[in-house]
DNA sequence: ACGTCCAAAACTAGCCCACG
DNA sequence: CGTGGGCTAGTTTTGGACGT
C-alpha cells in the first residue's frame, strides 16, 4: 500500500502550536484545533479545486517538519496524485507561512520585536486561500465572535449541502470492492461555489444579513474575472496599491482590509489599524 | 472628522399559563 | 391570589461601514 502520509519541511524555529494559535482565524471552521494532540485539522482542495481532502497537520516534538495525515475515513484512495499532493502542500505552506519569504519576515519582525520572539510570536495563522481570508475578515464585522463562527460554520453547512463535490464524479473508497460512496466533505466554499447562489439562498441557509450581498460580489466578481486576487499575493503589488483598491470595493472599510492586509502579510500598519486589545476582549467574552 | 446607517446581540417589559 | 417559568415583541447597545 502507497504511502498517504506528506511530510513539509520546515525552519528551526518553527512551532506549529504558535503558527497556529496567535489569530482567531484558527477557530473558525472548518477549522479544527485539537490542543491536547497539538493538531490542526481541516478540509484542503484536491489539484481539481472541486474535491477536498480533510487532513490533520501535527509536528512531531522537536522535529523540523510536519507530518500531514489525510483522514482515512474521507480517503478515497490510498494515494495522490503529484498535482493533488503538491495543492495540498501549498496550502499548508500558505496557512502556516513556510516559506524562505516568510522565514526573512519572520526574522525582521523578531529583529524590531525581540518581545515578540520570546513568547513565538509572528507567523499570523491565516486560511488556504486568499478568498477565505477575505470572506471571514467580513464575517468579523458588526457581530460578536459567536456570531462570526456561526456564520463560518454555515458557510460550511451550505457548501456541503449545495456543492459538495457536486458534478465531480463520486468517489467509492474503502477497499476490497465496496460499494460506498463516499460522504461529501464539508469545506469552506470558492468563489465559484458561491457566485452560483442566490442572495436569499445565501441568507437563508447563513443568517449573513447585509454581508450576504457583499460576499455575493466578491464571488461574482472574482468569477467573472472583474478582480483578481493573485494580483494581491504577487511580489509586484505593493502595500499601498493593494489597501487602496481593497479600500474600493464596496463594504470593505478600514477594519476589513486591514484585517486582510494582516493577512497578506502587511503586519506594519494593521497590526496599529486593528484594534487587537478589541478582538482579544471580544474572544475572551466568548 | 463626524453623523447616520445597519444588523445582530443583549436587555427589558408585558403577557399567558400552570401550580400551590 | 401570588409566584415563577416560558414566550414574544420592543428597545437599547454594539461596533463597523459609509456618505458628506
Amino acid at each position: 500500500m502507497a504511502e498517504t502520509r506528506m511530510i513539509v519541511v520546515v525552519g528551526e524555529n518553527f512551532n506549529l502550536e504558535n503558527a497556529v494559535c496567535n489569530h482567531g482565524f484558527f477557530m473558525m471552521p472548518p477549522n479544527l484545533w485539537m490542543p491536547n494532540q497539538k493538531s490542526l485539522t481541516r478540509p484542503l482542495r484536491l489539484s481539481n479545486d472541486t474535491s477536498s481532502l480533510t487532513v490533520s497537520i501535527t509536528q512531531p516534538p522537536s522535529q523540523q517538519f510536519l507530518l500531514i495525515n489525510p483522514q482515512q475515513q474521507h480517503s478515497p484512495r490510498s494515494h495522490f496524485s503529484y498535482q493533488d499532493r503538491q495543492a495540498i502542500r501549498a496550502q499548508v505552506a500558505r496557512m502556516l507561512r513556510i516559506s524562505a519569504k516568510d522565514d526573512m519576515m519572520v526574522e525582521e519582525f523578531h529583529r524590531i520585536h525581540p518581545e515578540a520572539k520570546k513568547v513565538g510570536f509572528a507567523r499570523i495563522f491565516r486560511s488556504p486561500t486568499l478568498f477565505e481570508d477575505i470572506v471571514k475578515s467580513v464575517l468579523l464585522c458588526n457581530c460578536t465572535w459567536g456570531r462570526s463562527l456561526e456564520m463560518a460554520e454555515a458557510l460550511c453547512d451550505l457548501q456541503q449541502r449545495h456543492c459538495g463535490n457536486k458534478g465531480s464524479k463520486r468517489k467509492r473508497w474503502g477497499g476490497g470492492g465496496s460499494k460506498t460512496v463516499a460522504k461529501p466533505i464539508r469545506n469552506f466554499p470558492t468563489p465559484k461555489e458561491i457566485a452560483c447562489l442566490d442572495e436569499e439562498t445565501l441568507n437563508r441557509h447563513c443568517n449573513l444579513g447585509y454581508r450576504a450581498s457583499i460576499i455575493l460580489d466578491l464571488a461574482r466578481n472574482i468569477q467573472n474575472g472583474s478582480l483578481n486576487l493573485a494580483d494581491f499575493e504577487s511580489a509586484t503589488c505593493d502595500e499601498s496599491s493593494i489597501r487602496q483598491r481593497l479600500l474600493k470595493i464596496k463594504g470593505f472599510g478600514p477594519f476589513t482590509v486591514a484585517n486582510i492586509m494582516m493577512c497578506l502579510g502587511f503586519t506594519k500598519r494593521s497590526l496599529s489599524t486593528l484594534r487587537l486589545s478589541n478582538i482579544w476582549k471580544r474572544l475572551i467574552n466568548y
